[in-house]
DNA sequence: GTAGGGCTACCA
DNA sequence: TGGTAGCCCTAC
């Protein structure tokens, strides 16, 4: 509200990254101080180094599908980087490397993410807390049911106060409730049983005691929640798959020592190639 | 001094 | 409407 946003410069950015790499995460006075960086980072305090680094890890680990398995910049450890060495270095360029990947990604796959609205009302509902629930609560509670994207308590945040705007939800003290109001009428909770299609002449299908536009945001939600469990299942598919090679390279890397060790024992030269 | 959460301008 | 990013506040 009229306070003016100054966009990261490209080599502010660069400064910051370097500045992590030379002293580590959560060292940002000693990166403003550093007179490598400093002239770079005139403009900046220690918190908005804090909060940059924040948004571009975010992003780079914006994708929820690798978020279980693949490095993130956050990941990496203040103390493993407050030494720098080659490998802490490496550790942070294979981050990047990551993170150039991440960010070759659509937009629109990181927007094609399940209707929050409707995991809010799921998860309010569910809760049935009469003082409501706070943001935690709710975000365990999603977390739980969907794969959600590593800045989702974020996300929720925003989507929370926008509800609470548009008086769909009340919020007492950090509680979050649904409004009476905002009960049975739109934005509803999708609940399957409350579905009822039933045939009419000439136009298929129609919905009984629900608007089209309840009903189609019940098939979004729905649809989207099939399509998540979908994902999760084919990653668990994958994961076993990995897990199963690993097993049995670990078995021929056994029956390799085993041999080695028997022919020694039998006072054999073995020569490894 | 830092981390984390909240607010809000801005973009698509 | 969904999402991003910069700034601010507060707790530790």
């Amino acid at each position: 509200m009229g306070n003016q946003k100054v966009k990261w410069t490209s080599e502010e950015e660069e400064a910051l990254k370097a500045g992590v790499v030379k002293h580590g995460t959560g060292k940002w006075k000693n990166i403003l101080r550093d007179p490598q960086f400093a002239p770079y980072l005139t403009n900046r305090s220690n918190i908005d180094l804090k909060d940059k680094w924040r948004n571009m890890s975010i992003s780079y680990g914006q994708c929820s599908r690798e978020k279980s398995k693949a490095p993130r910049v956050k990941t990496i450890s203040s103390d493993a980087l407050s030494t720098p060495t080659s490998q802490n270095i490496s550790s942070v360029l294979i981050a990047e490397d990551y993170a150039v990947d991440e960010l070759s990604r659509s937009p629109q796959d990181v927007r094609n993410a399940p209707g929050y609205n409707a995991m809010i009302f799921e998860a309010l509902s569910s809760i049935k807390d009469s003082n409501g629930s706070n943001l935690g609560a709710i975000v365990g509670f999603i977390e739980q049911k969907h794969e959600v994207p590593p800045n989702f308590r974020r996300l929720l945040s925003s989507k929370l106060r926008r509800l609470v705007l548009q008086g769909k939800l009340e919020k007492v003290q950090n509680c979050y409730k649904i409004k009476d109001a905002a009960l049975g009428t739109k934005t509803p909770m999708p609940k399957q049983k409350d579905i009822r299609l039933r045939p009419v002449q000439n136009s298929g299908l129609v919905i009984s005691g629900e608007t089209a536009e309840d009903a189609a945001m019940t098939a979004a939600y729905k649809i989207a929640e099939a399509e998540n469990k979908s994902f999760v299942a084919s990653e668990a598919v994958k994961e076993a798959e990995r897990v199963l090679q690993m097993a049995e390279d670990a078995d021929s890397v056994l029956l390799l020592a085993k041999d080695i060790y028997e022919k020694c024992s039998r006072g054999q030269s073995v020569v490894i190639a």
